[in-house]
DNA sequence: CGGAATCCTGGTTGATACTG
DNA sequence: CAGTATCAACCAGGATTCCG
């Protein structure tokens, strides 16, 4: 397991943040909930792309991570809140402005990431610059 | 089938940064350039975890999102120089956001993240609230 | 020097079905 | 409703070796 933790003296804090944010989910998950107090059921209903498992474990690795609190009321249709600790809502200016940058990059890069439509000759796109000086 | 490139409406502009920033290093490689133009070699040697592998995957993911400008000169020992581009270095802040709060987070945690400190009951920490309204 | 090619692993994600 | 269990796929990431 690689430390990020420990006292190693290389890592750098953005690590650590990218750690506890970091993955698909997290930081979307904590969006919704910057809305306020929600249930599974609403959560899941917010982002379909999720599977009820991975939202469970995001949901229980946040927990651990102290950004969200877990309340279950033991009813006969169960139901289970989730909210934002002091800790998550503090990530409000850093997911909204990760939110904005995705938002701009996607409107100047024509909406679309490296991903499936991948651009074909690119690599080599701008082959060689200068010589030395 | 994982879209976030595509029409697809239910994509928040987060999972669209997390794309292009995500994983372990694109941040602290991004975090290393903002020092100012860097080769290959210098770059390694920052970041003596990650291996020339990752470091050239990163580099390339990197350019290809727009982040980094990659230089080649050909010199018989060859050289290459990374830069950052104006949408790389227009992250910044978000960088430095991001790094504030991992230290911070660590500061307020202990240091450790969820790994070994595990508190142990808390799934059921505050049992059951209340009954249905 | 700055990679590329190849092989490998295990952690993360997902689909599906079942349960208290 | 809010999960858990189980199985399977995928991919980030790493080790090692080779190349221009």
């Amino acid at each position: 397991m690689r430390s990020t933790t420990g006292q190693t003296p290389d890592y750098c804090a953005i690590e650590v943040a990218m750690e506890v944010l970091g993955g698909r989910w997290k930081l979307v998950i904590l969006k919704q909930l910057l809305g306020g107090k929600q249930r599974f059921s609403e959560l899941k209903r917010a982002m379909p792309q999720i599977t009820a498992r991975m939202l469970t474990r995001q949901l229980r690795a946040m927990e651990e991570d102290g950004l969200v609190e877990r309340t279950v009321y033991r009813e006969v249709p169960p139901r289970v809140e989730y909210t934002l600790t002091e800790t998550g809502r503090g990530l409000d200016e850093i997911a909204g402005m990760l939110d904005d940058w995705g938002r701009w990059y996607l409107a100047t890069r024509g909406g679309s990431l490296n991903g499936p439509p991948r651009m074909p000759a690119r690599t080599d796109g701008h082959p060689v610059e200068g010589a030395v000086p």
